[in-house]
DNA sequence: CCCTGATTCGC
DNA sequence: GCGAATCAGG
């Protein structure tokens, strides 16, 4: 990893892309990349990639949260998920059909290619899961669970 | 108040 | 070009 300061890499850059793509918040984009959210969303709008302005949020049921009870549902971030699969050894989440054999790089990736980064982006080992994607679906199915977790704030848009 | 994304504007 | 500050909406 070279000393010199990153601002926008190519790698950033299309991580950007491919979790705006995958329907990530802002916020969660920022905090997987390792930028503020401000960062992220100006970056989207050089960019030509903002929604618009109808972002206009959706999620209103956090209007209606019980009165003594203050759970805060933190964003799921991709260590966190990767926390739930790996980390917890009494708890094995099956992740389905999540296999690390098919990994690729960035330019290997294809329509049927599940997109979900491995590593971090400058890593040796930086690349992507392989899998393969169902349906054009930018992750593979057991990624798929994980990206859009209905618990997620990340899954607004109309609905 | 919290959150969200979008734009502005100094750097 | 970058991103914090600010704006606008829910």
């Amino acid at each position: 990893m070279p000393v010199l300061s990153p601002t926008w890499t190519d790698e950033r850059i299309e991580l950007l892309k491919q979790h705006f793509e995958a329907g990530l918040s802002c916020r969660e984009i920022a905090a997987d990349i390792g930028v503020s959210r401000n960062a992220v969303i100006g970056k989207l709008s050089r960019l030509n990639l903002t929604r618009s302005r109808a972002v206009e949020d959706r999620r209103l049921e956090r209007s209606l949260a019980p009165p003594a009870r203050a759970s805060r549902a933190v964003p799921r971030l991709q260590y966190e998920m990767l926390a739930t699969i790996y980390g917890e050894t009494d708890a094995p989440v099956a992740p389905g059909s999540i296999d690390d054999a098919n990994r690729c790089s960035l330019l290997e990736l294809s329509e049927n290619r599940c997109r979900w980064p491995i590593s971090s982006p400058g890593e040796e080992d930086f690349c992507f899961c392989g899998n393969t994607a169902p349906d054009g679906q930018p992750y593979c199915t057991g990624h798929s669970r994980l990206a859009y977790r209905p618990n997620s704030r990340a899954r607004m848009m109309r609905g």
